[in-house]
DNA sequence: ATTATATGTCATGTAACCTAACATGTCAAT
DNA sequence: ATTGACATGTTAGGTTACATGACATATAAT
């Protein structure tokens, strides 16, 4: 077993990730609806998070600070993954991308400087893992 | 936050660790009835076990295959510890100790060779912090 | 002013966990 | 062979944690 599988096992309830990452769990439950994360289920219904999962929510949650919206950081989590996405709505999704990234780049152009490395704090869970 | 405290911190219930040690909870239970390992609880009493504890119950298991028993487990175990035991009951304690490593010390003349270094397969959940 | 977004709150159902008790298989001592 | 200790299985009844859905609300965008 190596460290992707590692980290993307699912391992936690989510009443240890509401304290992992300091998100309700209206938010978190909000964040899947929306597809920003896709923990895992029990059998019997119940949310399981891997590593990936928490460390994905801590990003969410400093961009939130930031003041994007979820559409942006929905953008910006896919922007580094070899996307999952489904591509079946590929025509109307990409005009929402259109209008939702202007939003964002406008909001950029309000708060220069958030954007640049985005402060990653990705990390906090990283080290878990090898360094 | 180093990793000690990682290392340390509760985070898994007892249904994720029986997936990870391949343990009952029964038996899990047992162990902590024993005083092999001490998850901490929710507030609602629920246990929450920690990568110390899951490694410990690897070693438990590991132990348990090479045929001792709880008690000479519990010697094994306590022998790399700054001891946190209640040492209020030394005097019988120590006596049902000597009983016991006398049973132990048999069984070791039994099956030469499984006492060595057992093996030590703690490390299976160990590659999850640095290396 | 209206709508959209993000989150809080409440109600209701179920999954997962708890302890306690009793049952069982194995082994060692009598 | 019988007894007893050990480790674990199993069952029962109770509690905690998590599920979804609906409605409420504050803030921000239009």
């Amino acid at each position: 077993m190596n460290d992707k599988d590692r980290r993307s096992m699912p391992l936690f309830a989510i009443g240890i990730v509401m304290k992992l990452t300091e998100l309700t769990a209206r938010q978190i439950r909000y964040y899947e609806e929306h597809s920003l994360i896709h923990p895992e289920r029990t059998t019997g219904n119940q949310r399981l998070f891997s590593f990936n999962d928490v460390d994905r929510l801590l990003e969410i949650k400093d961009y939130l600070d930031k003041g994007l919206n979820i559409a942006g950081i929905k953008l910006l989590l896919n922007e580094d993954e070899t996307k999952q996405v489904s591509q079946l709505k590929m025509t109307e999704s990409s005009q929402i991308s259109d209008k939702e990234l202007r939003r964002i780049l406008r909001q950029e152009l309000n708060e220069p400087g958030a954007h640049k490395k985005a402060n990653l704090r990705q990390g906090d869970l990283a080290r878990f893992f090898s360094r």
